[in-house]
DNA sequence: TTGTCATTTCGCGAAATGACGATATGATGT
DNA sequence: ACATCATATCGTCATTTCGCGAAATGACAA
């Protein structure tokens, strides 16, 4: 059982922390077409460099993307192994707390 | 098909925005013993009875909790079906974006 | 109507966030 | 060594958020 009463744990945090911003948000949704660089990410989104930097390091931080350094550049790309974990551990805690009424149809998942 | 590479949908940025807050966390944990008016929530949680209501609106307008107006006092009580629509949203789209690879670990559950 | 209780809204100051430009770090090439 | 490119970090400022107390709103009783 992965889920208690107790609080969120650090990553889900993060997680939410992270994915509050519109803009990171719309950073992710650009990691459909793979791998970004700071700097193209900065170019779509119409960031400074510095921002779009920062944006990535705290969605990294929140364990939505992966790092890897190839060179002079860095590619940033989805980790979705891990923002699963990290809905999952959401939903175990909202559903904890708040369970859907029991006179219901039953469960589905 | 409800996701697509869109923005997410408002109801879903607004689940994010207003679970982004350990204050507001911590406020949706406590109703795992059902209804709360807001000056129990402020007890509860050692806050300023108008800090307690401007929290319990924020999640309400979030879809997270309902508002019951019973006389003089205002029960707030979870929605789990708008949450779990909102996750649904926000899954729907981080797959969409960031799919687990297919030469990954393997999906297992 | 007046009075009381619960909630909401307003005004304020402190702290966090997000943007930028400028600068520092790291890696590569000459 | 120096120069260059990509990224990370720093300093600053504007905006937002979050906490509080005080005042306004709404619901009920007398």
């Amino acid at each position: 059982m992965a889920t208690t009463r107790d609080e969120l744990s650090p990553e889900a945090q993060a997680f939410l922390k992270a994915l509050a911003s519109p803009t990171r948000q719309a950073i992710m949704w650009e990691f459909a077409d793979g791998e970004l660089t700071v700097t193209e990410v900065a170019e779509r989104l119409g960031l400074a460099q510095s921002a779009a930097s920062t944006h990535l390091a705290t969605l990294r931080d929140a364990g939505l993307l992966i790092s890897r350094r190839e060179w002079k550049t860095v590619h940033y790309r989805p980790d979705p192994a891990a923002f699963l974990r990290s809905l999952e551990d959401l939903r175990g805690h909202l559903l904890a707390c708040c369970p859907p009424a029991e006179t219901d149809t039953g469960g589905d998942d």
